[in-house]
DNA sequence: GGACACGCTAAGCGCTTGCTCACTTTCGGC
DNA sequence: GCCGAAAGTGAGCAAGCGCTTAGCGTGTCC
């Protein structure tokens, strides 16, 4: 029998804000099914299954399956946010920084592609209110890419017809890496990255 | 109260080949309810009653849910490998050919956005054999794009350095529309689609 | 060393699910 | 006007769901 811990492989290291142990072995437990099945197909007993645990230990943890895709969701819109944030700060020009952003962006949705599966596709599965504050995070992802790109355009770097547009663009490309990639196809997360990131560089029209 | 016609719209007309009338209605009901929840949040329950009927009228036009699923998958696979295969066998450059598969494959993923998420997204809910079927018809699609890709670098209309590469990115570009597609937001199914074109064309370095 | 809080389990409650079945209604052919 | 097939219904079954509760073992405090 595999653990939890070793399918998930190094995804699981991105967990460690969550205590104590159980609980956290509950939540890649969950963060895996979700990802295979989807949240409405998974049931707690599954869940509590993968982690080694009975079916009732859950509550003793989370309140409901909810709560468990909701702190899924708001951890790993938060790294997401960080990746995005950490890139667009750093130095250089709109053009390095903006194909940072995507490099590292898509390399943490190939890699980690099992939590991005249930962060990037499973929203529609959480309460309204759960779904607001996530919603709110994803418009922070949003705006972090547009500033790059509006920069690159004031600097004349870009020629860009349509920011708004571009920059959803972008993000959607990235995001769908979640969908199709696969650990066992014929490229590894640095490579996708660094492919992603010479496409963006030509939609914004580097010159 | 609406019919699932009425809320459908003019996506309804996709589904004449479904006979008879009641067969249809059912299957739009579920088109509906399966982009709205996601197949597995759907009840048999809920299809039947959008569509004016009692549950167990559901079994005699379909064996099971999942049949459902199936139909809509199919029929939906095989429009979206028309569109690819219609504009790629069109007059003109590769340059033309593959500005009018990437708009008018847009278009139809923001417009009928409905089954676009059923047919992109629900993919993992079939049973084995009937999704080995479907994936086929989905890399039929990628050769479409791929052939058009290659004929524009032959000809020496396009510079694209990993072709394999850059065709998934393009698909992936295009279904990732009917993710974040909303009707009463800022752009309409054409606009996304010239949109979209433009951005493809420089992803392929269009001279 | 007795009391107690904590983490966990076994059992199961109330409900919903996909699906079935006995039965009624509708309707074209003769 | 009768008949059989086809289409649809109301009631309900077995199974599985999310979640609760009563109780057990373990380690910590004084």
């Amino acid at each position: 029998m595999t653990t939890a811990e070793e399918t998930t492989g190094g995804e699981a290291s991105a967990w460690g804000e969550v205590t104590p142990d159980a609980a956290r072995r509950l939540l890649i437990a969950a963060v895996e099914a979700f990802a295979e099945r989807g949240y409405h197909a998974t049931t707690t007993r599954d869940i509590a299954g993968r982690a080694g645990m009975s079916p009732a230990a859950l509550y003793i943890h989370y309140k409901t399956k909810e709560e468990l895709l909701h702190r899924i969701s708001r951890i790993g819109h938060a790294k997401a946010l960080e990746i995005l944030q950490t890139a667009a700060r750093r130095e250089g020009t709109a053009t390095e920084r903006l194909a940072d952003q995507v490099s590292s962006f898509v390399r943490w949705h190939a890699g980690g592609r099992t939590t991005a599966r249930v962060v990037q596709y499973e929203l529609d599965s959480l309460g309204p209110e759960a779904r607001k504050e996530i919603l709110a995070l994803r418009r922070q992802c949003d705006a972090e890419v547009r500033a790059v790109i509006e920069d690159g355009v004031a600097a004349g770097e870009f020629d860009v017809l349509d920011v708004k547009g571009t920059t959803l663009a972008v993000l959607s490309l990235c995001i769908d890496v979640a969908r199709w990639f696969n650990v066992e196809g014929p490229w590894t997360p640095d490579e996708v990255g660094a492919l992603y990131a010479d496409l963006v560089l030509r939609m914004v029209g580097v010159k």
